[in-house]
DNA sequence: GCCAACGTTGGC
DNA sequence: GCCAACGTTGGC
C-alpha cells in the first residue's frame, strides 16, 4: 500500500465537502507527472493525505482512501468546465483521476509549519521549495509520524 | 496582490 | 532541439 498527498483548494473542494460527500472524484489534474501517478502508481486502498493549498493556513486537513483505479476525466471534454481541454475527448481521453473516499478529518490541519517543525519530517517532497505538484508521494515513516502528530494534535 | 518557481507553447 | 515568452501554482 502506497501513501499520497494530493492537494486541493479548499475554496473549490475542502476536507468538509469529502467528508460530506462521503467520496469525490478527483478531476481536474492537468499536470502529466501528477497524472501518471494517479494511472500507473495508485492502488485501491492506497491512503491519501488530503492537503489544503491557497489557505489559512495551508496544510494537512484529513484522510482519504483510494476507491476506484483511475478513469478517464470527464470534466476534461465538458466545455463548460474550467478543466476543458480541447485535447481530450471521450475517444481519446488525456486525462484521467481516480475517486478518493473520505477516511478521517484532523481536528486541526497540520500546517506547512507543523511540518517543518517535525525534523523527521524535512525530506517531504511537500515543503521543498517551487514544488508545485498537485499529486506527490509519501514515504511511510513520513506518514506514520503525520498519524501521530495528527493524534496529537 | 506579489512574485519565485516551474511547466508548456511555439517560432526558429 | 533550443529557448524566450507566457501561464499557472501556491506560499506569503
Amino acid at each position: 500500500m502506497s501513501y499520497w498527498l494530493m492537494k486541493s483548494e479548499p475554496e473549490v473542494y475542502s476536507i468538509e465537502d469529502l467528508k460530506r460527500d462521503g467520496s469525490t472524484e478527483w478531476e481536474g489534474v492537468r499536470n502529466y507527472q501528477a497524472r501518471n501517478f494517479m494511472v500507473k502508481d495508485m492502488k485501491l486502498g492506497d491512503v491519501v493525505l488530503f492537503y489544503h493549498s491557497n489557505a489559512n493556513p495551508s496544510g494537512i486537513a484529513g484522510l482519504g482512501v483510494v476507491s476506484r483505479l483511475a478513469e478517464p476525466d470527464k470534466s476534461s471534454w465538458n466545455k463548460k468546465s474550467s478543466s476543458y481541454d480541447e485535447k481530450s475527448t471521450p475517444q481519446s481521453p488525456r486525462w484521467f483521476c481516480v475517486k478518493v473516499d473520505f477516511k478521517s478529518q484532523f481536528n486541526k490541519v497540520i500546517s506547512l509549519d507543523d511540518l517543518r517543525a517535525e525534523p523527521k519530517l524535512q525530506g517531504m517532497e511537500v515543503l521543498k521549495k517551487g514544488q508545485r505538484l498537485s499529486i506527490m508521494p509519501v514515504r511511510v515513516d513520513e506518514f506514520k509520524i503525520i498519524e501521530k502528530i495528527a493524534m496529537t494534535k
